[in-house]
DNA sequence: TCAATAATATGACCAACGGTCAGTTACTGC
DNA sequence: GCAGTAACTGACCGTTGGTCATATTATTGA
């Protein structure tokens, strides 16, 4: 006995050096121009063993994305558990989310794959679940933090706490994407400090969910 | 005379027949499920004959994608030469960049690709000057309309004009895009209707960068 | 009018890729 | 040892983006 479960590990193991081999190659060169050859190569194994992991390159692909949005889970979970006031919450959230594209980058740009059109069609059913799942999970972490705010009287309970989520979390998201690959022309061109941009987004659209006595506690922030 | 400019023409209308044949593939397969050879199939040229006239799948891509970008900027030309006040005009220009979703999914969605990592190291240098041209031209239409609402008093002053745009613009385009491929999932899992979010998170950041007197004016329209 | 020249178009071809699978190797239980 | 199973291999396949020697068509000039 204890075979099974160390034939087990040894291939969680396995899977794990190969996300790690797949992690290298998607860094430096994105989806389209990464092969699996070379991440074979690079797992120190031959290409048809990854096709027993893995159904195919955008299932591996979104695995190595996994491993960032745990990684973001993880981060949002601490100052959640923190148990600050909500305000101070939420605005701590919003600088996470930041502080996890500045050291994460290569991760964060993994995601924008996710909403591309006809992605899915590349990926397995399964795969597609779990990631479903997981971003579910985040949903609902925020979601429930929301909720706390409108029961405390400092978040507008007339809007939709998803709906603030969503709003807040997108709105977050596509500056950082920009700021990702646009920042140094519109400093150039524009004079504009993108960090900034997002900054001041955060800030409107936060004050604009708050109630009076929430915008109130924004401010001691 | 005239030949080089009747060769012109020809040229011309030859690269518009290869860009009505490449969008008909790429609506319906998306850029990396089409394939050149159908796209020259469908033009009724050979394969060799459409690298004439474009460096790459990408830049024709792109291409296709300019008519859509050329449709937007006429639908925003058109709201704003109505001269109506600056407030209405902003309402307007938001539906209006719904309405072109709505009726030009299949170009929407093709923007998309301009903000993937890595898409623009298979993309020639003109046609990335070609597509940034266009955008500036875009964002220099919006922040002009909003410089008027400031001086008119109608929107906050302490806020710079195109950082405004850049939220407005980059806010109404991520709900878009969630639109398109998750209204379904939001609707029946967590029963929220993304339109609706959508006109929400609009309505939040116009009033967040508005006066008291440009906020009234937005509760007439 | 027609050969010379230039411009345009062709499609067989190539290298590179994602993915497959018949065959090999390593391990287990007897 | 040895049969049976699980894991691994890499030559191979079909498809693709892109190339280029060749062919076709259009233009020129005498």
């Amino acid at each position: 006995m204890g075979i099974t479960e160390r034939k087990e590990r040894e291939k969680e193991s396995r899977k794990e050096s190969i996300i790690d081999a797949a992690q290298k190659v998607f860094f430096e060169k994105g989806l389209n121009l990464s092969t699996m050859d070379e991440i074979a190569e690079t797992a120190e194994l031959a290409k048809g063993t990854l096709y027993l992991y893995y159904h195919s390159k955008e299932d591996l692909y979104l695995d190595v994305m996994m491993r960032g949005l745990k990684i973001l889970r993880t981060m949002f979970k601490t100052v959640i558990d923190h148990k600050l006031p909500v305000v101070q919450t939420l605005v701590m959230l919003a600088d996470t989310y930041t502080a996890f594209y500045e050291t994460n980058k290569n991760y964060f740009r993994m995601m924008h794959f996710f909403n591309t059109p006809q992605f899915h069609k590349q990926v397995s059913e399964e795969m597609m679940q779990s990631c479903d799942r997981f971003n579910q999970s985040l949903w609902t972490m925020i979601t429930e933090i929301i909720e706390r705010g409108m029961t405390e009287k400092k978040l507008r309970a007339d809007l939709n706490p998803l709906e603030i989520a969503i709003i807040m979390w997108s709105n977050a998201s596509t500056l950082l994407m920009r700021i990702d690959n646009q920042h140094e022309m519109f400093m150039k061109k524009m004079n504009i400090d993108l960090n900034n941009t997002l900054r001041m987004s955060n800030m409107l659209l936060l004050e604009s969910v708050m109630t009076e006595h929430g915008k109130q506690e924004l401010r001691t922030v």
